[in-house]
DNA sequence: CGATGCCAGAGT
DNA sequence: CTCTGGCATCGT
């Protein structure tokens, strides 16, 4: 028998390696393998086993690292689906499914076998013996160290050829893995505790017996190493000696939950809205029936109950037997989310991300696997869970691109993952966001998912309403006078809110560094006439460039719209934010949330505690401040500039700034009072930014998806991002221009001719850590038609579904 | 990824 | 001519 392994190792070409299975060795696909590969053991997966080799020369298999298949068989369909998809080794898609640490090297040794070549032909050379002296003195070598010691250039050679007289043998070792199950020593009391009282009576009290008498008394188990530091090491050996105790191990789990403590929430009663939708949602829970499970798409403004579905979905599911996959935007993994979902689901809840320690992440996927939960909740990688008999999938704010794995090699959506997996399994999966991703909301429309609205807020008075939404128009501030950086009304709204001893949150949508290039007095933006995204300001050329077809143009002195001098290049940050405010609200204390101020593990929840707790008026922040958090204080949100993601050279830029604009919006007035929001912009007429202050999704949406159809973005295309980086600027742009060539060549050979290139160009961010960036972006229905026909060069980096092309 | 082989350029 | 660094290629 044969197996089809997917063998750790960068190779593309073929996807699995055929290996002969010894005798004896019962494998089934899913099991973990060492392998030979080239010249050294690696790490493999069973992916199939067959009667026939696929490949005539097999080795093979070495041996195997786990007892039993580490993945079910619609796990390694799913790793076939994410390798054929998203272009990356199967080893790599699959080991985003294995357990935390999985990954390891097996070291090569060499020890010495015999003085004499066992073929004997020529006599063997100096250096030769050399090597063999060397090695017969230490007997067994690792290889690294005798390459050290020998010079890597000059012995390499000469031990192949020493392997191949006999004269030296090879082996290998596997090192340890980096995580494994954590044991705790516990003591047992091997006598009856009446024998033990026995004792005691008999003897002389002395630090033994004070242990033993503790040991008798103890309800629960007691831990070795607290007992060696409350009597001794000396008499807990002694006590062992003699056979009186004796020490156990017994395996503990790490659990992130370990601290919390849940209260046991009962369901509320849906509203009107809710039930109605949810009796969808139950019929294809109920469903069991083979097949697809359906993916409905839960619109629903914040505040409209969103959450109460999912929690209601998965009780729905543990009732017909099956479990549950929660996923949540990373920063959304806090206190409030996890005590939501563990108050229905007591101590049946598990989570996963990657802010927990590798050791953590490890037993929760082992007990996971054993079925000891019926949700997991966490953030992308968490659909990887290794949830037995999944019959729900949720994504909440399945907008959000964190969902999307960028830098790394399986570039994977969770999104699709899901939807595969809901393919695969039969599980029904819920999206749920209060402003859908345009592709998604798409698919809803055309009948691919299933769309189910939440218009209205659950609450009473005047809660319910959405908040008031102010657009101020900056240019109009100028006009009059005012330089600043907040408004006549924004500084106004401020003043008034810290004077109710309300809370204010300041917004800033700042993202990158380059700047763009803005009129003062029309708010005229200089974009490229080809592509219709924002040109950039390149300080070390002076002039403008388009990210997207590299066209390059000077500053000119004039507003090419309205004539004006007055042209600037605009760029603020949340420091600067922060300056301003402490300058104008003397009084106000200010609190800064953003990446520099969040490196370290709780800090996230630090800042949002203090808030939380008043100790601060105003929070200034990116992205962060405008996720789905309860803040019930906070009855003004400023959003200092609207602007800045618009002119991203993207095409997804309207709908980032729709989407935020909205999140932020909806972070004012979640309580009692009802909130005001103030937008400060540049461009009011813009559709997303006149969409966003109605909080008018339908009206976005219906433009945007317009202007993709007729520009032939996705959803109307698919799109594949090819990014070449390289230290030397020149060998970047020629290698780029040498792959547009060569693709270029293959489109006219193979006729595709719906298969568009746009680039080559740099990317928008031009240098990342010393090396230069160049792409290529596909543009058809299909680019993996194009991708599977061409051998894609070495050092280029493949993105389908690009959720950026920046 | 890591071993290997091949090539060009520097040092002899 | 040898040594070296930089690469492309190979691996069942």
């Amino acid at each position: 028998m044969y197996a089809e392994v997917a063998v750790n190792s960068p190779v593309a070409q073929p996807r699995t390696f055929s290996y002969a299975i010894p005798q004896g060795l019962e494998l089934e696909p899913g099991h973990a393998v060492w392998v030979p590969f080239g010249p050294r053991l690696v790490q493999g997966i069973v992916f199939g086993v067959t009667e026939t080799p696929l490949f005539e020369d097999t080795k093979p298999i070495d041996s195997l690292i786990s007892l039993y298949p580490l993945l079910a068989p619609h796990q390694i369909e799913m790793a076939r689906w994410i390798g054929d998809n998203y272009l990356s080794p199967y080893f790599y898609a699959a080991s985003l499914m294995l357990p935390t640490g999985f990954e390891r090297k097996a070291l090569t040794f060499f020890c010495f076998e015999s003085d004499t070549p066992t073929p004997n032909r020529e006599p063997v050379t100096e250096k030769q013996k050399e090597i063999l002296e060397y090695i017969r003195n230490k007997g067994r070598i690792e290889s690294k160290e005798l390459y050290k010691a020998l010079g890597k250039r000059k012995t390499a050679p000469e031990i192949r050829i020493l392997l191949n007289l006999c004269m030296v043998q090879k082996d290998y070792k596997t090192i340890k893995p980096k995580v494994a199950p954590k044991f705790r020593e516990y003591i047992k009391l091997n006598i009856s505790p009446k024998e033990g009282k026995e004792l005691l009576d008999n003897t002389k009290p002395n630090k033994q017996t004070a242990l033993l008498q503790c040991l008798i008394k103890a309800t629960k188990p007691i831990p070795a190493t607290a007992a060696r530091r409350e009597f001794s090491q000396s008499s807990v050996k002694t006590l062992v000696d003699k056979e009186i105790i004796s020490i156990e191990k017994t395996r503990v789990h790490r659990d992130p939950l370990a601290h919390y403590s849940f209260q046991t929430a009962m369901p509320p009663i849906l509203t009107q809205a809710q039930e109605t939708i949810w009796r969808d949602i139950e019929a294809d829970i109920n469903d069991t029936s083979d097949g697809a499970g359906k993916v409905f798409l839960l619109h629903g403004v914040t505040g409209s109950g969103k959450t109460e579905i999912y929690l209601r979905a998965l009780e729905q599911t543990v009732a017909q037997g099956k479990k549950g996959i929660v996923l949540v935007p990373e920063i959304s993994l806090t206190p409030q989310t996890i005590t939501r979902f563990s108050s229905r689901f007591p101590d049946r809840v598990a989570v996963l991300h990657s802010r927990l320690s590798p050791g953590e992440q490890y037993d929760e996927w082992q007990r996971i696997k054993e079925g000891l939960f019926d949700v997991v909740i966490g953030s992308r990688g968490a659909i990887f869970a290794p949830q037995p008999a999944i019959g729900l999938i949720v994504i909440d704010e399945e907008h959000e691109w964190t969902y999307k794995q960028q830098e790394q090699s399986p570039r994977y959506h969770s999104r699709d993952v899901a939807v595969k997996l809901s393919e695969l399994t039969g599980a029904t999966v819920i999206l749920g966001s209060a402003t859908p991703d345009v592709s998604s909301y798409f698919n809803a429309k055309s009948g691919a998912y299933h769309l189910l609205e939440l218009p209205e807020r659950i609450a009473k008075e005047a809660k319910k309403e959405l908040p008031e939404v102010e657009l101020v128009d900056m240019r109009d501030e100028l006009k009059k006078g005012n330089r600043s950086i907040f408004s006549r009304p924004l500084s106004q709204a401020i003043s008034e809110t810290l004077a109710a001893k309300e809370q204010v949150i300041l917004f800033l949508n700042r993202r990158g560094t380059a700047s763009f290039v803005q009129c003062r007095d029309c708010g005229h933006v200089i974009s490229c006439r080809r592509c219709q995204v924002s040109m950039t300001y390149h300080s070390a050329e002076q002039g403008l460039i388009c990210h997207q077809c590299n066209y390059r143009t000077t500053v000119p002195d004039l507003c090419p719209n309205c004539s004006s001098r007055r042209i600037k290049f605009l760029g603020v940050g949340t420091q600067k934010v922060a300056e301003e405010v402490a300058k104008w609200f003397k009084a106000a204390r200010i609190l800064r949330w953003d990446r520099d101020v969040t490196k370290g593990k709780h800090s996230h929840e630090d800042i949002l505690n203090k808030f939380l707790a008043h100790q601060a008026d105003i929070l200034i922040g990116t992205q962060m401040v405008a996720k789905g958090l309860d803040m019930p204080l906070v009855t003004l949100v400023g959003v200092i500039s609207a602007d800045i993601a618009l002119h991203l050279p993207d095409f997804r830029a309207g709908e980032r700034t729709f989407q935020i604009l909205t999140q932020v919006a909806g972070r004012a007035g979640r309580d009692i009072q009802r909130g005001k929001v103030v937008i400060q912009t540049y461009n009011p007429e813009h559709y997303a930014v006149a969409a966003a202050s109605k909080q008018d999704y339908d009206d976005f949406y219906g433009k945007e998806i317009s202007y993709r159809r007729q520009l032939n973005y996705p959803p109307f295309s698919k799109l594949a991002l090819l990014l070449y980086t390289h230290n030397n600027a020149e060998r970047c742009q020629k290698e780029a221009q040498r792959l547009y060539k060569l693709l270029v060549r293959e489109i006219n050979v193979w006729g595709l001719a719906n298969t568009g290139l746009i680039g080559p160009s740099p990317s928008f961010i031009e240098r990342l850590r010393g090396r230069y960036r160049w792409q290529i972006v596909i543009r058809s229905q299909n680019p993996l038609e194009l991708l599977n026909k061409v051998v894609i060069p070495n050092g280029w980096s493949v993105d389908i579904d690009p959720v950026s092309l920046l």
